[in-house]
DNA sequence: AATGAATGAGGCTTCATTCAT
DNA sequence: TATGAATGAAGCCTCATTCAT
């Protein structure tokens, strides 16, 4: 038992250190040499625990996203309305994001352009927590709180390209701060919610001329 | 001349070639051998144009970007209306990308992540990029078609955001069809412009009781 | 125990083989390929004790010198007079490299071209050689056996010059053989010590008149 | 004819270049590229001139040597005795070294090493000018100047040796001054000359009893 | 279980050299 | 004669990975 748990402890180590590599680095530039001394263990003993270099790479989320997922699942539960549901998937996973930077790198910078990426477990528990988010959205066009005239894929991608194109600046230029970050949550889900035109324009909308004609009933 | 112009061909012949391994294999995995036999030139030459394998990458997308930024630059001319100006940026990028796969790939995938690009004559030429899509919404803002009470940053990562995020989707996963990802520009736009609620949910955005007072005003 | 002795044979066994090649073919025709070749080491195991190509080349003379000059200290404190113990120390010196012709290519043909040598521990350790060779002419001139009307500086350069050029060619050109290279320490001592001309030309030393006056009081 | 000439000057040029890069680099470090910018000269044009790098870095010296050569020779003819002739060869050789600084790096340096030049005209030229030295020594040890017994070898090698030593010492380390290097000739000469030793230790030369016994005679 | 030691494989890069103009 | 352009060849070095202990 408790060499079982000293073993887990152990990889958690060596992921926690190849995140911070990573991060860093990227993946190619980052060596295992890098983790070995960042975590202390030889480079040996780090096959023992991945089968792979990137092995290890798609390990390090792996975790934490089914954590997360876990978290936004129970908070989910007990909100109501799924505005306030979607702001509370973004809050959360901003503020993971700025509790776990290095693991934020990886996901955000590093996986994202790994084709091999999308055949791993981890992969697979992104696609499970998109489906809460389509859930969400789903729900909230059913309960007539959204339109429903709007792609929910599109909707959904919204929603997470806005969140993602601000946390990878954030990243890359260390803009805005970790504080500001959290702060942009409702001006965030209040522009994607309320959309950009004034009451005014409400009925002008100026492109619709170039939209086929069924998306006009859809106003 | 013709000698320039033959050298300017081959170098511009490289650069497809880069663009290409680049795009398929990543940077690090993309190799000048690659590249070499991509383009049916010796290794050595290409090391006569650039004077890195970095420098190579960086100047992938050099002169691609500007040639778009002039693009755009010009068709907004011709274009009345804020949202309409903003429908043709998602449109000419969205275009240019799907006309240009590779540069894309190694725009949103490979350069997004390199810190050294930010010191890049390229990455230059996309902040100047960036600063006519801030015009554009300062403009919306001003003649009172886009509301006034939002963060001009927010607004431009939440459309910029959300057309990356698609763009490397179907980047990486091949989905949608280049036909479906243009057809998606009005529906993007629609959705950024409208938001997401219904008439009725209008005047109960549920979030409101974490946003400070002040934001009530701006409703 | 027996593993790091493993490792310092090893080493060892590197260096002599570095020794050799660049002996040889000179530092920049010398190759890494060569040298691990010639220990029949792979070249990456080289990598493993040397941090660079040049870092072993440095590496070469360390031990040599190090051990010659205790060899040196130890054998002048058994010898009186400081003609003899110059003597010595051109006998061992011109023994060590006829032992390891190597070594003193290495030294003589290839290190005193190399700028970057001397901030090295192996050129730290010649210098305290040389310094040994200046307190016992220093000594000579105190104790009324030599000259003291002379540049100490000189006298070494003289010393050491004569056999270095001698060595050098031996090195070069295969001329003389071994046993007459050592055989020449006494004639190149007594040419040193007794001077060029004769008894006769002792008070016409002709070139006088350009030194200063001084200079003549120590006729 | 001035055809003739601007080639012969361009070629002067060249090597001048050459002596320089090889004089700052050495001879692998030192690239065809380097002396190209350094003469202002394409690199395929120092091919229509040398055959080969190596070709190149042996006819840097060749007119030099000759020159110098020369002009000893002549030199020679004005001066009686032969210790003064010796000093005339150490002198002039000194001041050519000090006013073409790159030429003495090349050949104290570079050449030293390289078992190719040997063969080569430039050394042949060299070894002329050695042929002067041993005149020089073998007319002073007929006319009784010199002590003859002595090995005529040796005598040259302890004469160039000492100088060859300075020379290099102030290539390598700077020191002494230009100044300085030239005052020494005539303390080197008197080093040579009249030897180490003291008057009164004329006549218990402390390594004799290890000399062979016809030694004793010489003295 | 942990690691020191060893290496095959391969990439980036540089240059001497050639050739067509 | 002069050179811009092109490249074959090769070296240094790094690293992921294995294996004996």
């Amino acid at each position: 038992m408790t060499a079982k748990e000293k073993t887990e402890l152990r990889k958690t180590h060596i992921l926690q250190a190849a995140a911070k590599v990573f991060a860093e680095k990227g993946f190619q530039d980052g060596t295992i040499p890098d983790v070995a001394k960042e975590s202390g263990v030889s480079e040996a003993s780090i096959y023992e625990y991945f089968t792979n270099k990137e092995n290890l790479l798609f390990s390090v989320p792996l975790e934490a996203i089914q954590r997360l997922s876990e978290q936004i699942d129970f908070h989910l539960k007990l909100i109501r309305g799924s505005a306030d549901k979607l702001r509370a998937i973004l809050y959360l996973q901003l503020l993971f994001y700025i509790e776990n930077r290095d693991f934020a790198a990886v996901i955000m910078l590093i996986l994202k352009q790994n084709r091999r990426f999308i055949d791993t477990e981890a992969h697979h528990a992104i696609r499970e927590h998109l489906k809460t988010v389509d859930r969400v959205i789903q729900e909230g066009m059913e309960t007539g709180e959204f339109r429903d005239d709007m792609d929910p894929y599109l909707l959904r991608s919204t929603c997470l390209g806005s969140m993602e194109h601000v946390v990878t600046n954030w990243l890359m230029l260390g803009h805005p701060t970790d504080e500001e970050l959290l702060g942009w949550v409702d001006p965030m889900i209040k522009t994607l919610v309320q959309g950009i035109r004034t009451e005014n324009a409400l009925h002008q909308c100026p492109f619709q001329h170039i939209a086929k004609p069924e998306d006009l009933d859809a106003l």
